[in-house]
DNA sequence: GACCGTAAAAGAACCCTGTTCATTTACGAG
DNA sequence: CTCGTAAATGAACAGGGTTCTTTTACGGTC
């Protein structure tokens, strides 16, 4: 099961159990030298890298894990990618990249933070596993991230909002995409109070929502984001009104 | 310079230099067996883990540093603590169990979310490496953090909210709790666009909040947490209002 | 008081990481 | 044709977590 019939050929058979997952690829055998074609490429290493992700979980990001899966030895990746962080940050671009912000250009400000937001976090959560890899670091400055930043912070500064009061507003909401994404990928009976007699309170409204999300079908953390998002949208829009705010002319 | 000297003493002066940071005890110098004093305790292990993570970032939290900072080889941690996760969420434990609730008891509801939400997050920022390390842990079950959960939703259903509710509103507080934990241990100048001509409104609005932050003499991530917080208790109230709630009888 | 199971330490290994280095080979420009 | 460079292999290294054996001390029992 674990030996997968190595071809007789002479040479050194090399790189062949590297990994515990068998490679898809039957046998690269590459002497050594540089090959004649392409082997790697800073693209392919990082899509990799996701897909491994996806698929394994967040252990399956391993330099050793991306290397046998394209059948490579571990320090051929170092020449495209300086090292594993430049790794989990090139693979939280891909995933940055996907976001959406074309809401921006046809909705107002509020309607379009709503469907961002939503975007934003299903994008995330379409990759559970990266949420705690990729959350917990900081940006990559010259990131396509700040391309994003921009046509959020131009649309709110357009609706009226002073330009310092737009990026607050938009880090606060971040902060509430992202801690809702981490919730998502939290195991969805991660605060069951279980059997207890000491916390009556938290065990009935616990058990209670479990019975309203079966008779919905819905997920616990959908409905968490759902109320946050619309609550914090309300209170945006009192602020707004506060503030006298109007469209700026164009 | 990797080989350190060893003395050419016939005695073993074994547990020397395991670790690069000089251990502030000189050299316990224990022989092998049971010692006739007890040197460790769970409780002493994971306030250690707790103080290493302060000091030296997250990266201190290894089971080697630990052994090292305590005069112990690490085996003798696992009489004590069952493997590195189960650490990590003892020093979880450990800080959460600082989070005060006492407002619940004093206070009107909203009142008292918006204090609870503020100590949460300020005793998770007392220890900024441990919140990416945290953060992203799945609760133990049985753990002191039930209890403040009860608090919370007790308050909330004292105060007229549906059980199912409740703990909805509680779950999308807290996300945005840690979700702005995340953004406080992220680096101030993170999302710096730089010198960049193509994100302009970005640029400005940046430089803009910049001086606002410079003349107040506010971090980003507060003034952030403060909005985002206002907003979202703006709209649980107009939610409470909207679902004509009122306080239950006692 | 001798005995014995158990607790708690040292110490030595094991396996798995990321990473670096030397080596080998192919490509591409002058 | 030659030479510098790019891109692979292969062999290490350092440093993690963890486990296993050994040694010693404690605490209860006949």
């Amino acid at each position: 099961m674990s030996t997968p019939a190595k071809t007789p050929a002479p040479g050194p058979e090399t790189a062949e159990r590297t990994g515990q997952h068998a490679p898809p690829v039957p046998a690269p055998k590459r002497r050594v030298g540089r090959p004649t074609k392409r082997v790697l490429s800073r693209r392919l290493i990082l899509e990799t890298g996701l897909r491994l992700i996806d698929e394994r979980g967040a252990h399956g990001v391993g330099m050793r894990a991306i290397a046998s899966e394209l059948g490579v030895r571990p320090s051929a990746l170092y020449n495209h990618v300086a090292g594993q962080a430049e790794l989990i940050a090139g693979v939280r671009e891909l995933i940055s990249d996907r976001i959406a912000t074309d809401m921006f250009a046809s909705e107002p400000w509020d309607a379009a933070l709503a469907g961002w937001a939503t975007h934003y976090r299903n994008t995330f959560a379409a990759h559970p596993p990266t949420i705690a890899l990729l959350a917990t670091l900081p940006l990559a400055e010259e990131s396509v991230t700040s391309q994003m930043y921009e046509t959020v912070i131009d649309a709110l500064v357009r609706a009226g909002w002073p330009g310092e009061r737009a990026l607050t507003l938009m880090v606060a909401l971040e902060s509430f995409i992202l801690g809702s994404a981490l919730d998502l990928a939290a195991d969805d009976g991660m605060l069951d109070p279980g059997p207890r007699r000491d916390v009556p309170a938290f065990s009935a409204a616990y058990a209670e929502r479990a019975g309203v999300l079966a008779a919905s079908g819905g997920r616990a953390a959908d409905a968490a984001f759902e109320l946050g998002l619309r609550a914090l949208l309300t209170g945006f829009r009192a602020e707004y009104a506060a503030l006298g705010l109007r469209p700026r002319e164009r």
